[in-house]
Formats: structure tokens, C-alpha cells, sequence
DNA sequence: TCAAATAGTTTGATGATCTAACAATATGAA
DNA sequence: TTCATATTGTTAGATCATCAAACTATTTGA
């Protein structure tokens, strides 16, 4: 259906058939560990950057503070986070993972170093290293 | 928070924030397009693979082919797509996109050759080759 | 020919999300 | 200090995306 006619042609295509098998493998993780997605992406949050507020969780997740409500709410109810009261401002909440939510997301980031070493075998050190110095250009500018 | 002691965690946080870009990316575009994501996903399919029936167009979009069927009634109320009947089997419709709803898909289209673009300026023609050939070999087995 | 399979739709449910209105608290200028 | 304004988080009411299961119409194959 495509032709690769120029070089940001090809590019464009592998770029989005990469993004849809990343897209694919990610929701069948999250599927395989029984949380909601939305569940599964603020206990990623969490574990990645530690505890916060609900107005930085809800900004790390591009969604609103509302929304986030919910999702903490589902997070206690199911013991994988807790609210603690804010020492210096009394409108706030410190949202952090509990015992069960910390190994949740490291059952969660296990998956993802092994897809990470599945590529870096299938590509051996120097293109693995290769990879990482075009990915952080390009992260640094998009 | 995270240290890159070993390299498949530095190639994980770069696979993982750049597939966090590319999906805010996504979104936005989407967002400027003032489609429904679902529509937008499906106007985005019919334009790469051309026309297709319900089952393999819910195939495509990895979802059921009930939800397909709302997506399409909505693309054909909004003027984007039309069913039209399969002639060698009646319970079948072929779903195509309107003119209408071919200019669309070439709009979303541009918007990808230009980030494809400005990824292949910020690399320049060999590291852009380099990185078509890492991305050909990950999707190959990924 | 007719039972089983298939394509698509409908129905009833849940989940993810938004905006707008709200309560509680913090902040800063008069 | 005080009070208007800003900020943090929650709630209410809405839309959209999705699924599973039941259904209709049609095709297929023993």
C-alpha cells in the first residue's frame, strides 16, 4: 500500500509499526497483571518517581486532578497505595505505594527490562548503545 | 531515581520515554483534528490498508467487532466512511473512506511525514538510515 | 437440506476521561 | 492582620471507548 519513496517515508513506517508492537506488548503486560490501565500507569508513576501529590501524579499522567481522584480512590481500595495528609500544606496529599504497590511495580518494571534485554541481544552492544544515543537526540528534541 | 547501572535499564528508560512522546504526539494531533481517538484510529487504518469489511477492520484495530460497528455508524454520520454491500457475501459490508474522509487521513498522514521529517533533519541521512535499520530488525521480532 | 459457522448489530455493562462547581486551605497585598 | 484571590483536591454529571453475550441474516459443508 506504501511506497518508500524518501528516506522520512520508511522512517515514518517503522516508527509507527514500532510504536503499535510497543503499544500491543505494553496492554497485554497490563492485562496480564489484573490492574485497570489507569491503575497500572499511576502505580508506574509512582514507582518510578516516587511518592507525590495528587496534582503531580495528575500531571505526570496528562490527566486531570479529577480523574486522578478516581484512580487513587480504586488504588486504596484495592491496597496498593495510600493517601498520607501533606506535613506543610493542609489541602494536600502525599499519594505513595504500599508494600503490595511497590511489588506490583516492580513485577511491572521486571517486564519491561526484559523486553529491553531481548533487544539488546537481538541488536549485541554496539548497535544496543547505538540505539540509545539516537533515542536520547531524539527524545531531547520532540 | 533511576540509575542506568547496566544497559538494558538505559535502553529501557529511553524506549520507554520516547514511547511516552510519541504518544502525547499522537494525541495532540489527534486532539487538533477534532476526531474521536477511535475514529481517528480507524480513518487512520482504512487510509493505510485501504477499504476492508467489519471483521477485518475490528482486526486491525485489535478491538470487537461491536465497537467497530459504533465507530463506523459514526464515521458515516459524520461523512468520513461509507459501508458499502460485499458482492459475494451479503452479510458483509466493505467499509471505504469518502472524500471526505480520505482528506483526513492525508492531513494525519502529513502530520507524521513532518515529524518524520524533522527526526530524519535532527539526525541527518546516516544516523536516520542507522536508526531505520535498528527499528526494521526490533519489529522484526518484537 | 439443515446444522453449524460466520458477519455484523444490539444491548447492557464497566472504565477512562473531561468540565464545572464546590470545600478547605494557603498566600499576599493593603 | 485581614480579606480577596489562588490553589489543592473532591464531587457531580456528562461523553466516549470498550467488552461480552444474545441476536439476525447469511453462508457453508456434511
Amino acid at each position: 500500500m506504501e511506497d518508500h519513496s524518501t528516506l522520512k517515508e520508511e522512517l515514518n513506517e517503522n516508527l509507527v509499526e514500532f510504536f503499535d508492537r510497543f503499544t500491543s506488548w505494553e496492554s497485554s503486560v497490563i492485562e496480564s497483571s489484573n490492574l485497570k490501565i489507569s491503575d497500572a500507569h499511576a502505580i508506574e508513576i509512582l514507582g518510578h518517581y516516587g511518592r507525590m501529590n495528587m496534582k503531580d501524579l495528575a500531571g505526570r499522567l496528562g490527566i486531570t486532578t479529577g480523574t486522578t481522584t478516581i484512580t487513587v480512590d480504586r488504588l486504596e481500595k484495592g491496597g496498593f497505595a495510600q493517601r498520607v495528609r501533606a506535613e506543610h500544606d493542609r489541602r494536600s496529599y502525599i499519594i505513595e505505594l504500599t508494600e503490595e504497590g511497590t511489588q506490583a511495580y516492580e513485577e511491572h518494571h521486571r517486564h519491561h527490562l526484559n523486553l529491553a534485554a531481548e533487544i539488546a541481544e537481538l541488536l549485541g552492544d554496539e548497535e544496543t548503545r547505538t540505539l540509545i544515543v539516537l533515542l536520547k537526540k531524539i527524545n531531547e528534541r520532540i
